[in-house]
Order: structure tokens, then sequence, then C-alpha cells
DNA sequence: CTGAGTTAGTTCACAATCTAAATTAACTAA
DNA sequence: TTAGTTAATTTAGATTGTGAACTAACTCAG
């Protein structure tokens, strides 16, 4: 919510509704622009030359003629390649990396052992994984608008602050503020899911929603609530966790140490684990496996993998009465878990959710490789985009 | 989310920053203006001397004086009592009226049986029933700032639009409209529990709040999700529809039609049919002698109120776990259902949700008298008066 | 009771931005 | 080649916000 302004406040916001319906309707015509976005066609004109002073925009001469029987739009479409993004995923022992351009299409990624976990040594090697990163791309850091950070754990987005990251053992670390130090880069951080959130929203299926939940499935099981174009946070940053909705009052322990929540149903590791319970002849076994034996008609496996999917379901339907979104994504190492338990996450979320709410909602399960951290740093990536195409501002040499 | 300006749409900006700073934190001085929306002491001079020329300010000298050695500040507050609003509750076979002042201060009400549902007798009875509350509130019909029209059912807020409201019989009337033509006076219309958060957000418990949850309980149970300061209405207007949660597959017979909902478990007539299925001997029992009964330590009555309570202590864990809102109000009739079943509610709430997300979180309720429909109506009021406070335009003469 | 010091609020010249209308540009087709 | 059409820019005018100077109103010390 917009609340001061100076006249260059609504520069500001024509600007970033220009880019907004760029980066959605892909190139068109100033005098569309026009038409789209409420200005004048001379307003629409000085903003776009602007923004192609900034090398944010070009013009394509794309010839594709409007032969109506006048003169020939000039096409205007954001310049994706002019700038570049860094993405990070850091994790327990892993730094994935990733460069990309504006449109999130990864140019080079490294990715490398975190054997330390001391926040200026983890800084340090961020810092120098860039460098490596543009070098290795033969990208100026003068075109780079920034560095993206994905971690696990709650994030204080706004404030670039790891409140609690219990794999790397942080509390209370100014990590965006370190690493813009270091790299001399503008960086941003924010949770695993928020930032998948980030890339659907900008490029991914979310790209015409306004309103949509982002839920990802990996280790843990967590939302992304996006109301009106924006990630709702919530008083403490906790929204989204539903994850830890408690099903059971002495259920099976969670990650987060309590008991019963939702996510100990839910996410890999617990359905390995339930399904080893009643077959504990399969030591061992991993989720293709699982996925795999569900496939060749075991009907253990049928059964955990359904059961978990409908549970799952269940609580999404209590979503889906609460907010009514247009679209749900769904991403996360669990997406590999597939039909078997997809199918009936489904069937028990379109008839659980209220009346019409889940008939014609868009239900996507964006694919994802086991242990590739690659989407992961990418959606990093897209918390730096995200930037740009919010204020529709580049900040050069954080 | 503003997208496109002209000058005018900052000084429309400007003018609802000032006038939502004054609504929160009372009268104040010009130079504490300025500081508090970041506007120039200039701007601030010029959009208060506009906004008192259209009596919606008012300068109060009151010479509680700052003796700190220099010019006195002049008070500025919102002329509260310079324009009226009229809130209209329409229910099954009664309309409710009430004329408000600019703070819902009730100054007039007025109860009419509704004895037919045709919608132009509807709006004519409307428009009638507005003539008599400003005549006999003495007030002109030149200071009523527009009529807010409240409904159960599902409203199209946006365009005025009864979409689907079967108390009434009524499907996508355009009631709105309808009554703007005969009262020449702006018309809103909203649900039951859109209009008591409205309430709440302008004047209410949740007037410093920018993400809360307004719950109703009353014939029905609904949820209104406001997010940043707006009420999110979702894809279908079906937000906040967590009455609806299915939590059992064969369950009671809700209100909707459907199996099992919520509602069938929680509301006042699911209570009193809960208790006459184990209890029939008390046949025609109310819910004030409900209420009576268990604190009367009648184990019966107790056993019913605390299930209930606690069943909607755990949906609401849901929804604080999804939202992580800075407060809950809860409204309707069903507040009289007092201690003995919100205690338990609060108790399964405190105990359910995720982390520290409801340790500290307001839960408050509303005090309601069983069958009084005026704070409805003044929620209904709020709609006009929202109006004005969020646009800072009076739209005089529809 | 007077004048220095202090705080509140207004005035005014200037800069940023938008729009409408006129103008230029580029094209089609008779 | 010229009239007609659509796209984009230029220009003049209007609105708004800001900073700096100014006026207003008050306290208090001497």
């Amino acid at each position: 919510m917009i609340v001061k302004g100076d006249p260059s406040a609504l520069r500001t916001m024509n600007r970033t509704s220009i880019l907004r319906i760029l980066r959605r309707v892909g190139p068109i015509s100033r005098t569309q622009l026009a038409e789209l976005t409420g200005l004048s066609p001379a307003s629409v004109s000085g903003v776009t030359a602007e923004l192609i002073a900034e090398k944010l925009l070009v013009e394509q001469s794309i010839g594709e003629a409007g032969s109506s029987g006048g003169r020939r739009p000039i096409f205007i479409n954001i310049d994706y390649s002019a700038h570049f993004a860094i993405g990070l995923k850091l994790s327990e022992h892993r730094l994935e990396g990733v460069l990309t351009d504006l449109s999130l299409k990864v140019l080079t990624h490294i990715t490398e052992d975190l054997t330390e976990h001391e926040p200026t040594r983890v800084a340090a090697q961020i810092a120098a994984l860039c460098k490596k990163l543009y070098k290795r791309a033969k990208v100026s850091p003068d075109d780079l608008i920034g560095v993206g950070i994905g971690l696990s754990g709650v994030i204080d987005a706004v404030n670039g602050i790891a409140v609690h990251a219990p794999l790397l053992g942080w509390k209370q670390i100014k990590i965006a503020e370190m690493v813009s130090q270091k790299t001399n880069l503008p960086s941003w951080i924010d949770n695993d899911v928020n930032s998948f959130a980030a890339a659907e929203r900008l490029f991914g299926h979310a790209k015409h929603a306004n309103s949509f939940i982002a839920i990802a499935i990996g280790r843990g099981l967590g939302a992304a609530i996006i109301c009106n174009g924006e990630i709702h946070r919530g008083r403490d940053g906790g929204a989204g966790e539903f994850g830890h909705n408690k099903i059971l009052l002495n259920g099976r322990t969670c990650s987060c140490g309590r008991q019963g929540c939702l996510e100990a149903y839910t996410t890999q590791p617990a359905l390995l684990g339930l399904f080893l319970e009643q077959f504990p002849e399969h030591q061992g076994i991993s989720i293709p496996d699982l996925v795999q034996l569900a496939n060749a008609q075991h009907q253990g496996a049928i059964s955990v993998l359904e059961t978990a999917g409908a549970l799952l379901g269940q609580h999404i339907s209590y979503l889906v009465n609460a907010f009514n979104p247009e679209l749900i994504v769904f991403g996360g190492e669990g997406a590999e878990l597939g039909d078997a338990f997809f199918e009936p996450m489904r069937q028990s979320l379109r008839g659980l959710a209220f009346d019409g709410l889940a008939t014609e909602l868009p239900l996507i399960v964006v694919p994802w490789a086991n242990d590739d951290f690659t989407p992961w740093a990418q959606g990093a990536a897209s918390l730096a985009v995200q930037h740009a195409f919010d204020t529709g501002v580049l900040l050069k040499n954080a």
C-alpha cells in the first residue's frame, strides 16, 4: 500500500505498471501499452524512453506487420538479456549457485560443498562463488542486478535477516547485508517456498494470477500465500505454515519437534517411514523406489501414497475454503511422487472443498528432479529479478 | 494496488493517507501529520485545507496546551458529525435500519417487517425507510454519504450484486444500483461477515491492525480475511468460507446442503440440535438456556459447548497457521455463547497452532445480544463510511 | 513588559509529472 | 501521387509536491 507521494512516486508507479504489463503480455506497441495502463500515449513514450535508456526495455522491429493501413507499431519488450541475476540455494552441506538473465533462464550454474557454517565464512564463499559465476558466464558485474539467496528456516525477508535457520545453526544473522558488502551487489534472502513462489509469479504458471498459493513439498511442507500480487507474510512471518497443522494429538514427531503435524505424514521422509513401518523388509527404500512399487501395483505402496495424498488434499481444501485462490502451484522434490500421490490429493481436495471453489481450480505440479537444487537456486535468483520488476529500479552498486 | 496515475491520483493517495492516520491516532497537529505521512508541511496544509472545506475535517482549538515554548499546535480531527451514513440489515422477514455519524455512532434506528421479497419492492421499502431515518434524525439528505446494505449470501460487493441470497430468493440482483436510483444516494452491499469486518477495521478492535481475521458466528459461520487493510475476496468471492470445511464425510447436514461441514457443528442451531439429541427432555431449549445450564454445571451442556468450542478452535488454528493474523475478532449472535464455549475454543486454538503464532494473538469476542440486528446494521453503515475513508471522496448524489 | 528563542503553519517560486491537442512519421491503397 | 489511417512525439497547460523564506503565536528571562 503506497501511502506517500511526491510526483516522482507517480513515475515509479507508472514504470512498474508498464513493466508488469510487458512481462505478462509480451512485446506490444506503445499505443497498446497506453490502452492497457490507462496512461496517455505521451506518458508511455516518456516512460519507455527512460526504461530503454536504462536498458530495461528494447524496441523490437519485428516486422510481423499490422498491415492495417497505417504506420506499423514499434513493439516494445523487456530486455531480458541486458541484465543478470545470481541465485543461491544454501543447504546444510551444499551451496548451489546459478546466474540467470532477467527471464530466469539459467546461463551458468556451479555447485560447491559448504563445509563451514560460520556466517562471515559463508558470506565470503558466496562472494567468491558469485565472482566465479559471472566470470564463467562472461558477464560484467555492472550488468548484475543483485543476488538472491534462498534457505530454509524463519527469514525476515524485509530486513534480510536469517532469524532462525536450524540447518546452518543461524540465529538473527544479517546475511543479506554481509553478502552485499562482500559482493558489492544488492542482496535479498527468503525461504524456499517464497523463492519458489516468486519465480512462479514472475514467469511461471502464476504469471497471470493476482492471488494464488504456492506449495513446496520437500523435506518440509509449506505454502506461500500471494494476495494481490504480494506475498502475505503475516504478523511474525509465520503465514503459510499449514504443514504444521496438527492432525493428531500424539502423532508422529515432526521436524519442528511437535507431534502430529501434517508435515509428519505427507513429506518424503514421512512417507518412507510410514511405508517401512508396515514393510520393514524394504529397508533402504528410496522415494523413486516407492513410486515404482506403487506403479507396479504394490498395494502397500499405493495405500501409503494414497492416504498421504488424501490427507494433504484435505488440508489444502481448508486453504482453498479460506482463500479461494486463482490457482495452486506445487513444487519441490515432492513433485516426483507423481500421480500415485497427487491424484488422490486432487480428488480429496475437489471432493472436500466448498461448492465450486475447487472444481475449476488449476492444480499445477511443477516437474522437479530428486535432489536437484537448481530450481531452488533459480527461485532465489527471482528474488532479485522480482525486485527489479516490482520497483522498476535497478540498484546498481549496493 | 493502484496502477495508473495522473497528478490528481497523488492527491487522492495523500488525502486517504491523512484520513487514515487521523482515524487511527485521533486529533493531531498538521506538523505531526507531516511527520507521520512523510509529506511536507506545505502539502499537509494544502490537503487539510481541502478536506476542511469539504467538512471531512475540523480544527479543534482544544487548548490542551503544548506549553513547549512555541506557537501552540492547532489540532485537526475528522469531523465525525458533519456527515452521516445509513446502514441496513436485510434478513428474511425483517429490515433493520440505522442512521449513524461517521464514527458509526447510531443516531436513529428503525425496524420494519419485510413482507415481500420482490427486489423492486424491497428497494422501494428501503428507500422509504431511508427517508424515515433521516427525517427522524433531522439530517439533511445532502449530508448523507451513502447507504450500506448487509445481507447473507454470496455477494459481489464490487459491482453491488446479490449473486445468490437464498433467504430472499435472490439471484443476480443488482440491488445496490436499484437502491441508488430510488434514494439518489450511493449504495454498497456486502455480506454480514464483511460488513462486520469493515466496522471493526474502521473503529473497532482492528483499528490498528493491517491484517486480521473477523469471524462471525450466527446462523452461519464465516470469516473475513483482511490482508494489508483490504478484504481478500478470492477468485469467486468465496474466501473466508472456512465454516464449510468438511470435518466428517457423512456428518450432519449443513445449511449449504452438504454434509459434515464445520458449521453444522458449531453454530447455535447446531449446538441446540446436538444437545437435544442427548437430552430430548429439554425440547424447546434456547441458547441462553443452554449457556445457563452449562454455567450451572450441567455436564451435558458443558460437554456440548466444550466439544464445539474445541472443534472451532482446531479449525481456527488452521487459519492462524495459514495467515498468521495480527488479531482475530469474533462477532455475531454466537457471542452470547460466552466463556463456556469460547474458553475451550481459545485453549484448543492456542494448543494446536504452530509455535508462537497464537500465544500472543489477541482473540476478541465482541458483545452481542441475541436477536439484536443493530450491530449488523451498524456494520452495513460502515460499508459507506469505509468508502469515504478509503477513497477520501464523498460521492454526493449517486 | 519587551525581546530572544521556539514551535506551528503558510506562502511562493520551482520542479516533476501527467494530459490533450497538434504535429510528425510511416504505411496502404486507390 | 495523394488521401486516408494508424503510431508515436512534441508542445503547451494543469496539477501536485517540495524547500526555503516568512508569518503567527507562544514562553520565558531579564
